[in-house]
DNA sequence: CCCAACCAGTTGCAATATGCAATCGGTTCC
DNA sequence: GGAACCGATTGCATATTGCAACTGGTTGGG
């Protein structure tokens, strides 16, 4: 799946990244549900990604710059899973894709409610959450 | 695939409809490269879907109510596909899939054109597509 | 010190989806 | 009447997914 390049359109290359049940997934976990290591991400998700598609994600998600990891410092074995300046950029392309399923699909309205909340806010509402993301997940920009 | 329902949140109810690596990329091609029947689909596509994939996403987006499907009067073999009120309700979500590939992905310059105009010309230029749009996959409102 | 709980994955396997090329029965154009 | 065109379908090899069990190592409490 590497580096197939079917073609330069940036919807097509988009989709090549993460144009799959699960990648959109993980991401939109990390960024709203506040999980940052796998075993949160594995017994915390409501639709149940399996362990090895996990696996699988994380390691691509890292390999494309949607992710970085990091060791935990308080724990040897843990890993700390942070988003990028990349993935961050994904909040207004998450928001429509929200927007999109509270209109059209049967969505659960207590889980469409923050989904309505950002769509409402607008832009301004994007970039505040995108900055506070930036601010939690890369740091202060002199760091 | 039909009836999975991993979970009520509408994140995820769109990718179980439209998270595949396809999908989005026929939809794209009806919208903006003005195709309407399957041998224009399959020959005139840029990352050479297969036909089998082509017929499954296109049953299947029928079956969603993505698409609709009619004859075409003017050729007993042809079935002329068009957009409905729910696809054409995609375009801010296609927008923002192109404007964040064009940011990160190596799109082609020519390719990214157009998304490039479409992102530039926001919302309001966005609704004029989607009028238009309305007006040749749906027709008009009294019709 | 010891053991249970926790950590990030890996492994094996069956079921499903994809990619590819050839093909189908029917229609239309010349 | 024959070639080109129509929307698919078929068969087959390969890749991906879902599931459950398991691995080697770490940590914290008693």
């Amino acid at each position: 799946m590497g580096t197939s390049q079917r073609s330069g359109c940036p919807i097509n290359l988009t989709l090549e990244l993460l144009g799959d049940q699960w990648s959109l997934i993980v991401i939109r976990d990390i960024m709203f549900g506040r999980r940052r290591h796998f075993r949160e991400l594995i017994t915390k998700s409501e639709e149940g990604i399996a362990s090895n598609v996990l696996a699988d994600r994380l390691r691509r998600l890292v390999e494309n710059g949607l992710l970085s990891k990091r060791d935990d410092p308080a724990h040897k074995q843990k890993a700390i899973y942070s988003l990028t300046e990349a993935s961050i950029e994904l909040v207004p392309l998450l928001v429509q894709v929200g927007a999109w399923g509270r209109r059209h699909t049967p969505a659960d309205p207590v889980l469409a409610k923050r989904a309505k909340q950002l769509e409402e806010g607008g832009p301004k509402k994007w970039k505040a959450l995108m900055a506070h993301l930036r601010a939690s997940h890369i740091g202060p920009p002199s760091a």
